[in-house]
RNA sequence: GGCGGCGUGGCCGAGUGGUUCAGGCAAGGGCCUGCAAAGCCCUGUACCCGGGUUCGAUUCCCGGCGCCGCCUCCA
């Protein structure tokens, strides 16, 4: 079973499920207020190798990842440029979900949005009052996290030490605050802004408190899994957390956080990538599984940096397994190689080595490729089955000689008849034609073949 | 200031107390090929600095230096 790092306990441990054979895993998404940036590629990515694989290990997944469409972020947007907050929200979900399809991400199980659950919260936050965990103020309602016992669980850090430095940010209603720390559940709108009814007068939800009330209504207490960027251990996890536990409800066992991506000059990511800050912008640029095979290739904890020379590299790494793939499309399945397999289940179980999994990936191919070499397709087929399951198992589809048209092929055949003519002025004379076409032209001894 | 993490060969990026050792990309040489492409083989004195522990440290400990994330709403 999968052995993952779990940032409340700061060690690898077995992913406990709270049901056998059943995965409950839940990710925080976007606030739909702009395109998705190369950060939200990643923060998608890791999910969906997890996911996949864990599927492919023949569990059963219910993977969850909201969409905020109501946010301070949406608001200020929608008064700058006066549209509707709404337009913004929609259409902004909608380039989101074009994007993920671009990198290959599977759709969620179930994509809640906070405007679906305002309710809910509302009712979520009447409780907090009435536990005496939270509070109504002249600008909204808080969290006394004071009241929260183990606060601090995630950040590994007491509220003392959380005050003792830090920046020089705007506290979002300080003066009112019981505690500098305390958090706002429930904002009151202020003129001309979306809002809903509450006890406490018309306003909206903080950021905080969606993924609460949808995760444990859509996967129930003590659901396996929760996930997310390593900015958002703190504060927007230990807050998540510390309403559930406030409320006396179990919430995730096991916390699950990605690295970040960073530039190649190692300077901050937002100001510095430039044109490629858009994750659309890469999808026109390269190869959509150029992204995923940059992670793969590195741990989901570490920083990354996610640029010109690191996607351009993987997209040539890609050009290999292709040209693989295409090679080895008329082997016939075969039961894939049990020691590959073993092999590759250990990695990825050991807190998910991608890097590892991708190097046995690699050798598999080559030695896959040197039995063909060796006119040995027998001994090949099982390692190229082994290969064929890996990528399943991590979302990678490698191209096949499939869809070819007829036309490519009969210029293929003229080809390697002009060759069998020794007419090599006429053969080099289609291939090139052929090159210029667009297609990857392999003349092989047992012809030639092409593929995109 | 606090907490967490990182510093590996031309580039990216794993990993480990010790003879050969990730992997990808790039480079050089070779095999194959009509020529290419693809493939295969070979090559490159890597581990931020200074101490310490050890028969032996890139790997453990201590101290530096540099970089990054978080410390109230950023994946």
């Amino acid at each position: 079973m999968l052995r993952l790092y779990d940032t409340a306990t700061r060690q690898v441990r077995e992913l406990a499920l709270r049901e056998p054979g059943k995965v409950s895993i839940y990710l925080c998404g976007p606030t739909v207020y702009g395109p998705p940036h190369l950060g939200h590629g990643r923060a998608t990515l890791e999910y969906d190798v997890l996911v996949r694989y864990l599927r492919w290990s023949g569990l059963d997944v219910t993977f969850v990842s909201n969409v905020t469409d109501i946010d301070d972020k949406i608001i200020n947007r929608a008064v700058n440029e006066g549209r509707d907050w709404h337009d913004i929200a929609h259409k902004c979900e909608d380039v989101w979900f074009r994007a993920m399809e671009g990198i290959g991400n599977a759709r969620p199980d179930d994509v809640p949005h906070a405007t679906q659950y305002v309710e809910q919260m509302v009712e979520m936050i009447g409780q907090l009052v009435e536990l005496g965990r939270a509070y109504a103020t002249d600008d909204g309602v808080y969290l006394s996290v004071e009241t929260v016992e183990d606060y601090g669980l995630l950040a590994h850090q007491s509220l003392d030490e959380m005050l003792a430095g830090g920046g020089e940010r705007d506290i979002y209603g300080a003066e009112l605050k019981r505690h500098p720390a305390d958090f706002v559940l429930w904002k009151l709108a202020k003129p001309g802004e979306p809002s809903w009814d509450s006890p406490w007068g018309p306003g909206r939800p903080g950021w905080h408190s969606e993924c609460v009330v949808m995760s444990l209504d859509i996967l129930g207490e003590g659901f396996d899994l929760h996930a997310g960027g390593q900015d958002l251990r703190f504060p927007h996890h230990e807050n998540e957390r510390a309403q559930a536990v406030a409320l006396g409800r179990r919430f995730a066992n096991h916390w699950m956080h990605h690295g970040m991506v960073v530039d190649a000059t190692g300077e901050k990511m937002s100001k510095s990538l430039g044109n490629f800050d858009n994750l659309l912008d890469i999808l026109e640029k390269y190869d959509g599984r150029a992204y995923r095979m940059v992670l793969l290739q590195s741990h989901y904890r570490s920083p990354v940096q996610v640029g010109e020379t690191t996607l351009t590299n993987a997209a040539k790494a890609l050009a290999g397994l292709d040209a693989f793939a295409a090679r080895t499309s008329s082997v016939a399945g075969a039961t894939p190689d049990a020691a590959v397999l073993d092999a590759f289940r250990a990695a990825m179980d050991d807190d998910l080595d991608t890097p590892k999994a991708m190097a046995l990936l690699f050798d598999t191919v080559r030695q896959a490729n040197k039995l063909l070499d060796a006119d040995d397709p027998d001994r090949a087929a099982p390692l190229v089955a082994a290969v064929r399951e890996i990528s399943v198992a991590v979302g990678l589809e490698l191209g096949g000689a499939a869809d070819v048209p007829d036309d490519a092929l009969r210029r293929a055949a003229e080809l390697d008849a002009a060759r069998a003519a020794k007419d090599y002025a006429l053969a080099d004379s289609i291939r090139a034609e052929l090159t210029g076409a667009g297609w990857i032209v392999e003349t092989t001894p047992t012809g030639t073949t092409l593929r995109r």
